[in-house]
DNA sequence: TGGGGTCCT
DNA sequence: AGGACCC
């Protein structure tokens, strides 16, 4: 980052930046998922209210954990926290200079400098937000000092302002915003900044000539409605004005679980099979792991392909939207998924090239850069017996799909509306696990160097043959040789370095 | 430009 | 089955 590389930066500009930089391969994400659960069960301890966004993002509802301090004398040290400014746990956003701002389109919107600043709220809620803000720094000086993760947090009275408050600061770093502060916070910025307010919609916005959140509170509902359509119109009618009645909502198990990979082009048949086999062995290994803790089983099976084609053409139409992707699914009687089905893989494969064939009719040609093995639609299986696996469980899977949404969130959607302070919720967000901070991390050079085998070439598209390999299954963390410049340590990290973190 | 996920249409 | 969103 010292040197000028950004994350999402190609890498022909990254090597430009930085010719010293090394590339790990981090493809195989099962180091994250363990990291990623170990910082989940972690954060736990505090609130059961965890939502996980992602691998490294969390948000925590931590306004119980807040309310049984506020009964307490106010000695912020019962919490072991430290108070810096203002008794708020370091950052306090106090606004910032807000300009006139020019538009694409010629349209001005003004945005109102703060005159006063709004230090009192006769609500409760700042005294909760210097709780809350504590508790946030205890909870990152702990998950420092158990785990080894640097993080920044934001803490707010909503999702939104606490996920957004949590960029203010970066690297390791947690700024709390007072509610008075959010609409002009958000006033400021681009609309696509607004969680929920994609590429596409950002683009609908665009061509009403609106950029900026204060643009926004110009439309009217139905306006904005008609534009986005109900659901995603509505809610950036609200969130534009700092209102947010969206709720910290654990999710509970996973849903689907997919392995994909990409590759430069597979045209032939027998290439594809090897390919799914491979990825279908990997989600097996997650299957099995799960039947193990949880005793459930997928009963449903997706084939996914990117056509080199049919990708283009979605790319030119969405103007860099890398979509072109399509699929087919199947149901599949439970059984064959359990680890002691003899004949599973041989079933699954023969499933998953007939769906193959029915993306890819046989007679045509086919340049295929991605393939993607997915499954979902878990069920509890009992065991041995009792069970069906043979063609009668065939036709019982659409009558099972009732045990849907049978997780409730722990915090009620009325509780959580912002009619008033009354209702108060901190909210809380963990974001960025930074491995590659640790202090306890080797700080031997060789490994690094050793791999620096890159050879610039100027065929494009040819970044996996940039991709050192690396010792088996390392973490793809992206680190520099030239210590001297950039405060990390030297070397990449091992998955035994994860091991170690984790006492695995 | 990865390899995941969730939810809505 | 696809699209949009999130990381």
């Amino acid at each position: 980052r010292a040197r000028g590389v950004r994350k999402l930066q190609r890498l022909k500009s990254a090597f430009e930046a930085c010719p010293e930089l090394v590339i790990r391969n981090g493809s195989d994400l099962k180091h994250y998922r363990a990291a990623s659960e170990g910082i989940f069960h972690f954060l736990k301890r505090f609130t059961p209210c965890v939502e996980r966004l992602g691998l490294d993002e969390f948000f925590l509802d931590v306004t119980e954990k807040v309310a049984e301090f506020l009964g307490k004398p106010v000695t912020l040290s019962s919490i072991e926290c430290y108070a810096e400014a203002d008794g708020f746990a370091t950052h306090l956003y106090k606004g910032r200079k807000l300009t006139l701002v020019e538009t694409q389109t010629g349209v001005k919107s003004h945005v109102p400098a703060r005159t006063s600043t709004v230090d009192q709220c006769n609500c409760g809620c700042h005294r909760r937000l210097q709780i809350g803000s504590c508790l946030a720094k205890k909870i990152r000086t702990d998950l420092f000092k158990e785990l080894g993760y640097t993080a920044s947090a934001g803490i707010s009275v909503t999702k939104m302002a606490a996920k957004l408050s949590g960029e203010v600061h970066k690297p390791n770093q947690q700024t709390t915003m007072l509610p008075a502060y959010v609409p002009d916070f958000l006033a400021a910025l681009r609309v696509r900044k607004i969680p929920g307010c994609g590429y596409s919609s950002a683009r609908k916005l665009q061509a009403e000539g609106v950029e900026y959140v204060s643009q926004l509170r110009a439309l009217s509902q139905k306006k904005l409605i008609s534009l986005l359509g109900e659901l995603i119109g509505s809610r950036l009618y609200l969130l534009c004005r700092g209102e947010d009645n969206s709720i910290v909502k654990p999710r509970g198990k996973e849903k689907t679980m997919s392995e994909e990979d990409s590759f430069l082009g597979s045209d032939n048949v027998v290439d594809v099979e090897l390919r799914i086999s491979q990825l279908l062995k990997g989600l097996l290994e997650r299957t099995d792991a799960r039947f193990e803790r949880h005793g459930d089983l997928p009963s449903l099976l997706r084939l996914t392909v990117r056509d080199r084609v049919a990708a283009k053409k979605k790319g030119e139409q969405k103007n860099g939207y890398f979509g072109g992707r399509s699929s087919k699914q199947t149901a599949i009687p439970m059984g064959v998924f359990h680890p002691g089905d003899p004949k599973r893989d041989e079933k699954l494969i023969s499933a998953l090239m007939q769906l193959f064939f029915k993306l890819v009719p046989r007679n045509l040609c086919f340049h295929l850069t991605l393939l993607n093995v997915a499954v979902a639609r878990f069920q509890p299986f009992g065991g041995a017996s009792g069970n069906q696996t043979g063609i009668d469980s065939f036709f019982h899977t659409a009558a099972n799909t009732s045990s849907r949404n049978n997780e409730k969130p722990l915090i009620s959607s009325k509780r959580d509306r912002l009619e008033s302070h009354n209702f108060f919720s901190v909210k809380m967000k963990v974001a960025k696990a930074e491995v590659a901070s640790h202090p306890s991390l080797p700080r031997n050079k060789s490994e690094a160097t050793h791999t620096n085998n890159y050879e610039p070439t100027k065929k494009r598209n040819r970044n996996k043959d940039r991709v050192a390999e690396g010792p088996a299954g390392s973490p793809g963390i992206i680190v520099t040789t030239d210590d001297a410049k950039v405060a990390r340590p030297s070397s990449a990290v091992t998955a035994e370095d994860i091991d170690d973190l984790f006492n695995l």
